[in-house]
DNA sequence: TCCAAGTATCTCGACGTCAAGATTTCTTGG
DNA sequence: CCAAGAAATCTTGACGTCGAGATACTTGGA
């Protein structure tokens, strides 16, 4: 089947035939699928009352395992976002009772934040949903096609994983 | 080579081993990938003094073709965002000097967006920039490996791509 | 002990986006 | 030919993010 990289593609090739656009072809793939896959997300967390910038976090605690706490710094560094963006995270999250600031015993200038039974109990309902949805996305391929997709997709991500790139 | 996405399944299938979370392994890396690719854009574009909204907007009229110019609300659906978002663009592409309004002659209420030659010229310059940074990722990959690559990817956008998704 | 440099978090102002509504112009049925 | 609705664009206000700087605490060396 036709995508818009297909018509893309077309219209370069006309405007421009000098030019090899052939990394388009799976690049800008990529850009617009992520781009989909937003807007999925978004409406599939929505059920549960979740943003996706709050699944983020509230997820990123789940996984640290119990007693599901991190610092706004370990936070920042799983996000990728910023710290003035974080402040403004823990405080809306705290505010609908997901998580609690609490201070750091070993270190006066830190805080620990911590998930709540509710913000547990929200992130784990959200990711059973996220998953179920992202299978049905993935039902147009056969397993071997996941797997050989998972493949040549680390290959493209791991340089920049292992990389270091941190934001302020 | 590990990424950050075998990280991620491997806390997953720690903390909650009763889940499949093996869709992540495709479509969290797709969702990764797209991210950094962000951001090895904006630096490509940086170069040649564009932000990647304003390549955006001027390749696609670019590949409009002769006399390279749209409509505001043709840019939308190219786009992706929304009519508040378009106009405060125009605007800026404008102060810039990189498009110009002119009135649409068949019809009073519109306008027509016009890339101007300098317009032309950085859409040109960028486009070149981006290819040449997109083929130096592809190099991880061989000839048969990126055809397969994109091939499995239409599979998985095509069907969000031929849904009609436009904002307002 | 004391100070300088480093670290952790928060504060604040600027900016881009969105969503809804306003304005102007076109179209169409009666 | 007109009135009502549709269409195209712009305006406005709220919101989240960023980036730089402020504040508070810690650490290591003199």
């Amino acid at each position: 089947m036709e995508d818009e990289v297909d018509r893309l593609v077309a219209a370069w090739r006309r405007e421009r035939p000098d030019l090899d656009v052939e990394p388009l072809e799976v690049l800008s793939r990529v850009s617009r699928l992520a781009r989909h896959l937003d807007r999925a997300r978004r409406i599939a967390f929505s059920e549960h009352g979740l943003e996706p910038w709050e699944f983020d976090v509230l997820t990123s605690l789940r996984r640290a395992g119990a007693p599901y706490q991190l610092s706004p710094g370990q936070l920042l560094t799983q996000t990728l976002v910023t710290s003035g963006t974080m402040t403004n995270r823990i405080d809306r999250l705290t505010k609908k009772g997901l998580v609690e600031r609490q201070p750091d015993p070993s270190d006066r200038r830190g805080v620990l934040v911590r998930l709540t039974r509710e913000g547990q109990d929200r992130a784990d309902q959200a990711l059973a949903g996220l998953l179920a949805q992202e299978r049905e996305i993935l039902a147009q391929l056969s397993d071997r096609q996941r797997d050989d997709l998972a493949a040549l997709l680390r290959h493209l991500v791991a340089p920049f994983d292992n990389m270091d790139n941190v934001p302020g």
